[in-house]
DNA sequence: ATCGAACGATACTGGACGGTATCATATGGG
DNA sequence: CCCATATGATACCGTCCAGTATCGTTCGAT
């Protein structure tokens, strides 16, 4: 019964700072960022704009806070293909295309939070923006070393092209201008590896 | 010397309403739909936020009439593609992707207004979501026809590969995350369309 | 010359929003 | 038991902005 901490009047709940985050990363991403108040976030996290202000200098402090969890999950995503497939790095990129695609129909009809968030945020100082560069860079070069560990002639060019194509099937997602993209995703990405076959034991 | 319309001061300026067209596509484009304010448009346009109200009924109208201009655009290079290369439906579609790769650079670090709007446009009820829908719907069936009619065996997952790549090239542009966009796109797409030759006459 | 429509400039309204100040209220460790 | 700290509630400020009202001016057609 009695836990060390929380034991609050009928449902658990988290502490402010994190509902505070679980809100922001809702509304985010459904109603973008520049729609989305800081009264907003506060209702939904149901607490106050005081607080808010408490656990972050700034709304812009906010945004960059929650794309540094989005980036985390990615991030996660890239470790567990690593180490659910260790030394297969075909399996390995194949996993990161899963990933993509199983996150396809949750996305739906609102697309990636760092491609939305770049269109929202033009400002190349804005604190969020480091974020996200820091995070695609990160992520290209692990996709390369990828690719050149997979033995594909010209890894750059192979990571380029699966880059493109995960974007993309997001991106189509988003604007609804294509059926089935999961599977046509998966089915792509199996192609573009299957043309240099290399891997097998 | 004497032109029937329009002898202005020093330089020849176009009609208001152009004017205002020409700022709204340079503002949305770099800086966003929300971030610009109607008084921006007009101060760069050289004329008054009531003209732009005389002109059009409100800034979402605005929004939609500027991205309706940019549909035009993309229209046009399929009109070009396909009676610059007639019977060639590869040569179309390469065509295509070289409209696209040619257009990164102008993009740069701003990226594809139809992506970028749809990110700054959550509610599916604005005006301009409709031109945004039409457009991506008429997009994929052209390419698609295109696809069918170079003989591909699967033209709707050939025209959905085509549509995430020139989708990812974009973003990837835009997000700096991709050296040689413009030079990795092109050989991509020639190597989709040659996994399958059949044009040769 | 004149009339009307389009254009330009300015001021205003009403609302939304980021951020702050100030109050009261828990809460948990000493 | 008590006090520092975190939290909650509310009111407020300055600013920005979409959209409107009203004025005067230009300019082309008749």
């Amino acid at each position: 019964m009695t836990s060390t901490t929380a034991r609050p009047g009928r449902v658990a709940k988290l502490p402010p700072r994190e509902r505070i985050l679980d809100a922001a990363e809702e509304l985010f991403q459904n109603e973008g960022i520049r729609q989305v108040s800081v009264q907003a976030i506060a209702d939904r996290a149901e607490t106050t704009k005081m607080a808010i202000y408490r656990h972050f200098t700034t709304k812009d402090a906010l945004v960059a806070e929650w794309l540094r969890i989005v980036a985390a999950g990615y991030q996660d995503a890239f470790d567990r293909a690593e180490t659910d497939h260790p030394g297969q790095p075909r399996e390995q990129i194949l996993a990161l295309a899963r990933f993509i695609a199983d996150g396809l129909p949750a996305i739906s009809h609102r697309g990636c939070p760092f491609i939305n968030s770049l269109a929202e945020l033009p400002d190349r100082s804005h604190p969020a923006r480091q974020v996200i560069d820091q995070h695609k860079a990160r992520q290209a070069g692990r996709l390369t070393g990828m690719c050149a560990e997979a033995g594909l002639p010209d890894p750059e060019q192979t990571a380029a092209e699966i880059t493109f194509v995960l974007e993309g099937a997001q991106v189509s997602t988003q604007n609804g201008s294509i059926e089935h993209a999961g599977e046509r995703l998966l089915k792509f990405v199996e192609g573009i590896l299957d043309r240099h076959p290399l891997d097998a034991p």
